[in-house]
RNA sequence: GCCCUCGUAGCUCAGAUGGAUAGAGCAAGGGUUUCCUAAACCCUAGGCCGCGCGUUCGAAUCGCGCCGAGGGCACCA
């Protein structure tokens, strides 16, 4: 007896007795907040108006009625409580359908193929060449990183840009102040370091001298001609700053299918233009070329400056076109923070105007909240950043501090440490809300305690050395599941929720539903591994505990993976 | 000025489609280790869910108004 055809059971007698349909009525059911509840709960209210009668009498009667004699197969017990008629189910039933499943499974546990025959393009990360790795462009990378991982498990084909911020006016900027002080510095080790250093320069000196404002933007337009030592120079910082950027995406463990940056549709810009000029989009205001929206209450899209070059919006709405034709994308998604959101909504309705009707419902601005330290924004022009090599390091060394403390046999102490460090960084990221701006709290970055991604690798890792200890094969199906009883429904009733939470967060684009989730789980296994002793004298007792204790090993595992979190042997 | 987002415990945050006594973690206080990792677990304390009005049998959740914080609003990206 499986519990959906319980649920098909229950609905069946209640539809009898109130005439409401059964497809209906399932539905209705939700989830107990409260465990002694029970496990599945039937609300009434919404069949007060109808029967004219309060939700708690409509509980009680239903009860009175169907459940007080006999008990449909697989339940255990009925109570009417408040509005609602809770639903005990059988324990053993409840374990062995759950449980068998994950160990089935394995890692393919969650994944399903509703996304097949699908592709989604994900743009994510889209780093500013020559500016370093700030905390705030993590967001972009681990969210888009995460949801490319989660659309594969639901059977999606992605497809992951980063779209380099590597063209535009700050690259003449770069170039003058390269031709000034470059010679100053010798863009070893840390080159990075370096060409910001040129960049803040820059800024310093262009604010009280235009001239060398205007030297900026003379050496961008020689660049967009194709000057052949600017054309060096712009490759040379572009080396750098991937060399440096490919070290992060490395601890991150963060790849892309593609490298297509701005400067890549360059060329590509001009055919979109002449068709937005077939279309009769264009028009002329103060000088520039606009596409006006304000019969849709948006301000005009700049689609070329005065002087002729073209702009941000051009260059995204030719990207859009141009992924639109080469990936025939069912969907794409733009993981880029909320201050862009006017720009989104303005070249997406170009777009649509274009006769691009797709757009509407198939573009979309994964939209998130800033990063902020000590409540302000963090500004790399004013060189208010926080680097995340400086978080890595301080979260490194504590991490090594732990390490070296609590267990000092783990063999590879720095890769350990390092792993520990980045599910930290990486977590926090993933545990809050989107569009909420975060605040960083060095005190919380460097914390591994409570609800932090040190935490799962820490659950992670006593369940691996519980099974190491353990010895014998896993899974072990022939294990007998009705040995175990209400300590280990606890955490194995969660287990059936794992596929619906990566489903809502592909849905919701949120990625905290399944960080959320993986913390219930530890905390549901670590609550009963302090009370019940898994490997004892007892060998049949101890052989079904392990399937359990390795199911949720499992779960575990995946869900960190999906996260872009090292699941650790030991730690 | 117009538009968007947010406001829940001292701090950081959950509360999907309105529903049971609003939940976690951190910090604070107390406790747990002859035994599978104490980065854990258990207990205590801490709340006019920004304010007001409205819709509803029922509102942290929906609507309107106000207050507060942040962002966006033409040649930056």
């Amino acid at each position: 007896m499986s519990t959906t055809e319980t649920k098909l059971a229950i609905v069946r007698l209640i539809s009898s007795e109130t005439g409401v349909s059964s497809d209906e009525l399932l539905t209705w059911f939700e989830t107990p907040k409260q465990a002694e509840h029970g496990d599945l709960a039937f609300p009434c209210f919404r069949l007060s108006k109808a029967l004219r009668k309060a939700p708690p009498q409509i509980a009680d009667d239903l009860w009175h009625a169907l459940f007080s004699t006999a008990l449909p197969v697989g339940v255990s017990g009925v109570k009417a409580i408040g509005g609602y008629l809770n639903f005990t189910f059988e324990t053993g039933s409840v374990i062995a359908e759950a449980l068998r499943r994950v160990l089935v499974e394995g890692i393919s546990y969650g994944s399903n193929s509703s996304g097949a025959g699908q592709t989604i393009v994900l743009e994510y990360s889209s780093v500013n060449i020559a500016k370093p790795f700030g905390i705030g462009h993590l967001r972009s990378t681990i969210i888009g990183a995460a949801l490319n991982r989660m659309y594969r498990k639901l059977g999606y084909r992605t497809i992951s840009i980063n779209h380099l911020g590597d063209w535009g006016t700050q690259f003449g900027n770069l170039i003058a102040a390269y031709k000034r002080w470059g010679s100053e510095y010798t863009f070893a080790g840390n080159p990075i370091r370096d060409l910001y250093a040129l960049y803040v320069r820059f800024h310093d000196v262009a604010k009280d001298d235009p001239t060398f404002e205007q030297q900026g933007r003379d050496e961008f337009r020689k660049l967009e001609q194709g000057d052949a030592e600017n054309l060096a120079l712009w490759q040379r910082f572009i080396d750098y700053s991937m060399q440096d950027f490919n070290r992060v995406y490395g601890l991150l463990n963060v790849k892309f299918d593609h490298l297509t940056g701005e400067s890549f549709y360059r060329d590509k810009m001009d055919a979109v233009i002449r068709e937005l000029e077939d279309k009769h989009l264009l028009s002329q205001s103060e000088g520039a070329t606009i596409v006006d929206l304000s019969a849709y209450d948006l301000t005009p899209c700049l689609i070329k400056k005065s002087d002729e070059s073209t702009l941000y919006a051009t260059r995204d709405l030719t990207a859009l076109l141009y992924r639109r034709k080469t990936y025939g994308f069912d969907k794409i998604l733009y993981v880029v923070g909320t201050a862009q959101k006017l720009h989104f909504q303005q070249f997406f309705k170009v777009a649509e105007l274009m006769g691009y009707d797709w757009v509407k419902d198939q573009a979309v601005h994964v939209d998130f909240g800033w990063v902020k330290f000590g409540g302000e924004m963090m500004s790399t022009r004013a060189g208010k950043v926080i680097f995340f090599d400086d978080v890595l390091e301080r979260a490194q060394s504590l991490a090594r501090e732990i390490i070296t403390r609590e267990n000092p046999d783990v063999a590879n102490v720095e890769w350990t440490a390092e792993k520990v460090a980045v599910a930290a960084i990486v977590f926090t990221q993933l545990k809050v809300r989107r569009n909420k701006d975060v605040n960083f709290v060095w005190e919380e970055a460097l914390s591994f305690k409570g609800e932090t991604g040190p935490y799962l690798q820490y659950t992670h890792a006593r369940l691996s050395s519980l099974i190491q200890k353990y010895g014998k094969p896993l899974p072990d199906l022939g294990a007998d599941f009705g040995l175990l009883g209400e300590e280990e429904k606890e955490v194995v009733k969660l287990f059936e929720f794992y596929e619906t939470k990566i489903t809502r967060c592909a849905e919701e684009y949120e990625t905290l539903i399944l960080a959320d989730y993986l913390l219930e789980l530890a905390s549901a296994f670590n609550s009963y591994w302090q009370r019940i002793r898994i490997i004892t004298d007892d060998v049949e007792l101890t052989r079904t505990r392990m399937q359990m204790a390795f199911a949720t090993r499992t779960i575990i595992a995946d869900g960190l993976q999906l996260l872009g979190i090292e699941p650790l042997q030991r730690m």
